[in-house]
DNA sequence: TCTGGGGTCCTAGGACCC
DNA sequence: TCTGGGGTCCTAGGACCC
C-alpha cells in the first residue's frame, strides 16, 4: 500500500489566528510570546519574521535584538482552541480516523478510504488520496480561515517529516519505498525524536544525517536508531494510537490525561519562603479546578522547584486520590523543604497532579461541614466567568498585555481563602 | 541573549509481594 | 542459612514535542 499515514500542521497557528482576529497583522512580522523585556521565549513566529533568524523557542530578548520593529503578542490559548476544533470537525469530514497531536498538529489515516474517494481521472490510488489532501488543505483555508501544510507517508514519522516540506501552505508526499532516499541527506535532528541531546551525541560518534545512521551497524540496537530504521523501511502503523485531547480542555467530557500541572517563573528570582508558598498556594488551586472540572481526583501530587542556577529538582507523593486545594496544597508545604533543597533563589515553582482516579461521589454531594473545599464552591461561577473571575488571595495574571501586576509573581501575603476578590475579566466576553 | 508552559514517554532503582 | 525470579508500584530524572 502507498502513503496513506497524513500529517496535518496548521502554519505558525497562533499567528494565523491572530491574523484573523486583526487583519492588520496580515504581512507584518508578528511574534506571539513572552513580554519584550521579560522572561520568556517565543511560541511562534511569521514567515516574515523568520529570515532575521526569529525561531520559537528561543529567549525573548534574543528575538527583540534580531527583529526590533516585529509586532510582539502575548499567546491565548483560550482563544486558539476552538480554532484548532473547528480545524479538526474539517478533517473528520475525508476520514474518521484522526488523531490530535497537539493544538495545530494532526494525523490522519486514509487506509480503506480510496474507493471512497477515487474518481474517474485519477491515474492511481496514490493520486486519488494527493487530491483529496489537497482539497482537505484547501477546505480548512476556505471554511476555518487557516493556512495549513500537510505531509504524506507510510507511517507518522514520514509523514511529519514531509510535513515539514511541505511548510507553508503545501503538501508532500513520500512514496512508499522512497522513506529510506528521502532520509538519507537529511540531519539527524530533523526526524522526529531526535532532540539536542541525541543530536549531540551522534555527532560525537561522527554521524550528521540519517543517511549515516542506518549505515552504521554499530549504533544498531541504540533506540533512537531502530526508530529510524523502522521508519526507513517503511515499516506500518497498525493505528494512529491513542488521541490526545488534552488540548481542548474547555470541553472536558469523557477525556483522559496523564497529568495535570501549572508552573511560573517569578519575573525575578525570589528567596523569600513566603512569597514562593504563595506562589505554589495559587498553582495548587489552579490544578485543583482543572482536575476538579475534568472529574478526576490525583493519587500523586508532584512540587517542582527551579533556582536561579537552572537546577531543577521535583518531588512526589503518592496517597489517597484528591482534587481538593486544601488536601494539595498542604502535601505541597510538606513537600517544598525536599524540592528546595538548595539555598539558591527560586526561579520557578510548580504543582503537578497525576495518577488520577475517577471522580468518588462525594464530590457531586453538597459540603458536610461547609468548609470543606471552597474551591467547588467557586467552580460555578469560573465556570460561568472564566477562572479569573474570582481569586483567593492576589496573584498576578499571566496576561502581560496592559497589566500593572508582575507576570506570575504573588502579589501579595498568602491569605486563607478568607481574602476573596471578585472581578470580572475584561476580556471574556 | 539566557533558557515558558503544557504535556508524553522512557529508564532505573528500590520496595514489596508471591 | 542461602537464594530464585517475576510483577507492580513508587520515585526521580531526562529527553522530547509543540
Amino acid at each position: 500500500m502507498g502513503p496513506r499515514i497524513v500529517c496535518l500542521d496548521l502554519d505558525c497557528f497562533f499567528v494565523s489566528v491572530e491574523r484573523l482576529l486583526d487583519p492588520s497583522l496580515e504581512g507584518k512580522q508578528v511574534v506571539v510570546g513572552a513580554a519584550p523585556g521579560k522572561r520568556g521565549v517565543v511560541t511562534a513566529v511569521s514567515y516574515e519574521a523568520r529570515p532575521l533568524g526569529v525561531r520559537s523557542g528561543m529567549a525573548i530578548s534574543e528575538a527583540v535584538r534580531l527583529a526590533p520593529d516585529a509586532v510582539y503578542l502575548p499567546p491565548r490559548h483560550g482563544v486558539y482552541s476552538p480554532y484548532a476544533k473547528r480545524v479538526r470537525t474539517v478533517l473528520e469530514r475525508f476520514t474518521p480516523d484522526v488523531q490530535t497531536a497537539s493544538i495545530d498538529e494532526f494525523f490522519l489515516d486514509f487506509r480503506g478510504t480510496e474507493r471512497l474517494w477515487h474518481r474517474p481521472g485519477d491515474v492511481d490510488a496514490d493520486a486519488t488520496v494527493l487530491r483529496v489532501v489537497w482539497a482537505m488543505r484547501e477546505a480548512i483555508q476556505a471554511e476555518v480561515g487557516l493556512p495549513a501544510s500537510a505531509g504524506l507517508g507510510t507511517n507518522r514519522k514520514i509523514a511529519k517529516m514531509a510535513s515539514n516540506v511541505a511548510k507553508p501552505a503545501g503538501v508532500f508526499m513520500v512514496g512508499a519505498g522512497e522513506e529510506a532516499a528521502f532520509l538519507a541527506p537529511r540531519p539527524v535532528r530533523s526526524f522526529p525524536g531526535i532532540g539536542p541531546a541525541t543530536e549531540a551525541r551522534l555527532q560525537e560518534a561522527g554521524v550528521r544525517t540519517l543517511g549515516e545512521l542506518l549505515s552504521r551497524s554499530d549504533l544498531r540496537g541504540r533506540r533512537v536508531a531502530e526508530s529510524v530504521r523502522r521508519a526507513s523501511s517503511g515499516a506500518r502503523e497498525e493505528g494512529l494510537g491513542r488521541d490526545r485531547p488534552a488540548f481542548f480542555e474547555h470541553d472536558p467530557k469523557g477525556e483522559t490525561v496523564g497529568s495535570i500541572s501549572n508552573e511560573r517563573t517569578f519575573h525575578a528570582d525570589v528567596g523569600d519562603r513566603a512569597r514562593v508558598e504563595a506562589q505554589l498556594r495559587a498553582l495548587a488551586e489552579r490544578v485543583c479546578w482543572r482536575a476538579r472540572k475534568r472529574g478526576v481526583r490525583a493519587r500523586t501530587i508532584t512540587v517542582k522547584v527551579r533556582t536561579s542556577d537552572f537546577h531543577t529538582v521535583q518531588r512526589s507523593r503518592s496517597g489517597e486520590a484528591t482534587a481538593g486545594e486544601r488536601e494539595v496544597f498542604r502535601v505541597v508545604l510538606e513537600l517544598l523543604p525536599r524540592a528546595w533543597v538548595h539555598r539558591r533563589p527560586v526561579r520557578l515553582v510548580g504543582v503537578q497532579l497525576s495518577n488520577f482516579e475517577g471522580p468518588g461521589p462525594q464530590l457531586a454531594l453538597p459540603l458536610p461541614s461547609g468548609r470543606a473545599s471552597i474551591g467547588t464552591a467557586l467552580d460555578a461561577v469560573r465556570a460561568r466567568f472564566g477562572y479569573d473571575a474570582v481569586r483567593l488571595g492576589a496573584v498576578g495574571r499571566s496576561r502581560w498585555q496592559g497589566e500593572g501586576s508582575t507576570p506570575g509573581e504573588a502579589a501579595g501575603p498568602p491569605s486563607d481563602g478568607a481574602g476573596v476578590s471578585a472581578r470580572r475579566d475584561r476580556r471574556s466576553r
